[in-house]
DNA sequence: AACTGTGAAGCTGTTCACAGCG
DNA sequence: CGCTGTGAACAGCTTCACAGTT
C-alpha cells in the first residue's frame, strides 16, 4: 500500500511523461520530475523505488516503462468506473477535465436532481445521459462503479454522501464545502476550494518565501 | 508566519463555527473541531495555540472570540482581492462558489479570451463584466488585487500565469493540472482534480483502512 | 562526470500524557 | 470530573550524503 502523497506525486509524474513521450521523449531524470512536482531528485528516486521501478545511471528512467510501472501501482487492471452527481457547473467542468483521461478511469454515470437536466446527454460521459437520483443504487451496482464525486451544494453532500455509502462505493472525492461523515472504510478526499483561496490570499499577503 | 497545513484548517474551522453560530450555539469544545477537520482534539488545541485563543476549561471556546481571532489571523485587515482567469464551466462554478463568501475576500474582475463572453456579466462578481485578458495588468494594478486564480485550460496556463505574475499578483490558485512556473516570491497554490481522482479510485480499491 | 539507489540523519507536524483549572 | 494548555515523545516524510554504475 503506498502512502497517499505518493500516490499523489506518481499522478503528477504520470501526466508529465505522458507530455514528455508526446514530445518525442525517451528518457527522464529524476531531476526533471523533481522540478514539476515541486520535490527534490531525492525524493522522486524514492518514489522511484516505492514502486519498485529502477533507471540507468547514464540515461535516467525510461519513460515507456516508467508510465507502465505506474499504470501497474495505481490503477486496477481491468479499468475503474465513477459516478459523478451534480450536474452544474463544477459537474460539467469535471465531465470536460476526466474525459481526456486516457487512463483507465471514466465517468460512467452522471446525477441530478433538476428535472430539466435528467435525460439531457451529457458530454464527456460516454454519450450516458443524466439520471435522477432515484436510480443512483441501481446504476452503481449494475456499473460496478467504486467511487463517487460529489458536485452538488452543501446543503445536500452529506445526503448524496449516504445514497453513495449504501450503494456501495469505496471511495468519495467531495468538493462540497462541509466535512460529510461515512462509514470509516470508505475513502474520503476533499477539494476545498474555499479553503485553498483563503491559503493562497493569506501567503500571498507579507510572507516572503524564502529564496536560496 | 503560520504553517500552510493551520492556515488550511482555520479555515476550515471557521466555516464550521459560522454554521454553528448559525444554528445558535455561542461555544464549541476542541473535539468538535477535530470531528470536522479529521484531526485530534490535541491537534486543534495546538492550532488554537497557534493563533493565541483561548478557551475555558469547562465551556471550551467562545464562537464569537474564534471566529474574530481567526480572521485577525487570516485576513487582510483591508480586504483583498482576487481576480479569475478563465470564465468557463469551472470558472463559473468558482465565481459561485466564492460569491458566498462573507470575508475580505472578493472576486474583483473576470477575464476571458472568447470574444462572445467578453462584455457579458458574471455572476458573484459584482455586477462587474468579462473582460479581454489584455486589461488584465491594468485591472489589476487599478483593483489592487493580489490573487489571481487560473481556470484556463492547461495549454494556456503558463502564459496567463506569466501575465498575472507581470501584473503584479503574489499569490496564484492554478486548477490547470500543469506545473507553473513563476517567481519565487509568488506563492502557488494548485487544485489538480485529475490527482485527486486517481487517489480515490486508489484508495477506493482493496485498501482496507484500518478501524480503531 | 553525472546520475541512480539507499542507509542514516533530520524535520515538521502530530499525538501523548499530564498538570492546572473551573 | 472533563476540558484546556503544553512539554515531551513520536511518526512519517524528506533530505543528505555517499557508494555503486556506466
Amino acid at each position: 500500500m503506498i502512502p497517499e502523497r505518493v500516490v499523489g506525486r506518481l499522478s503528477q509524474y504520470r501526466r508529465f511523461l505522458m507530455r514528455l513521450k508526446a514530445a518525442g521523449n525517451t528518457h527522464v531524470y529524476s531531476h526533471n520530475l523533481a522540478e514539476i512536482s515541486g520535490g527534490t531528485a531525492a525524493q522522486v528516486r524514492r518514489d522511484m523505488m516505492t514502486i519498485g521501478a529502477t533507471g540507468s545511471p547514464t540515461k535516467g528512467y525510461e519513460i515507456d516503462v516508467l508510465v507502465d510501472r505506474i499504470g501497474q501501482s495505481l490503477d486496477a487492471p481491468s479499468g475503474q468506473k465513477a459516478v459523478l452527481v451534480g450536474a452544474g457547473n463544477l459537474g460539467k467542468a469535471l465531465l470536460h477535465f476526466f474525459s481526456e483521461g486516457r487512463t483507465k478511469l471514466s465517468i460512467a454515470a452522471v446525477f441530478d436532481n433538476d428535472p430539466a437536466k435528467q435525460g439531457q446527454s451529457m458530454y464527456g460521459c460516454d454519450g450516458c445521459i443524466c439520471h435522477h437520483i432515484d436510480k443512483l443504487e441501481a446504476v452503481v451496482k449494475e456499473s460496478g462503479a467504486d467511487v463517487g464525486i460529489i458536485t452538488v451544494p452543501s446543503s445536500a453532500a452529506q445526503e448524496v454522501a449516504d445514497c453513495l455509502s449504501s450503494a456501495g462505493v469505496k471511495g468519495i472525492l467531495n468538493f462540497a464545502p462541509i466535512t460529510i461523515t461515512v462509514d470509516s472504510n470508505i475513502y474520503v478526499e476533499d477539494i476545498d476550494m474555499t479553503m485553498s483561496l483563503e491559503k493562497v490570499a493569506y501567503f500571498a499577503r507579507g510572507q516572503v518565501v524564502e529564496s536560496v
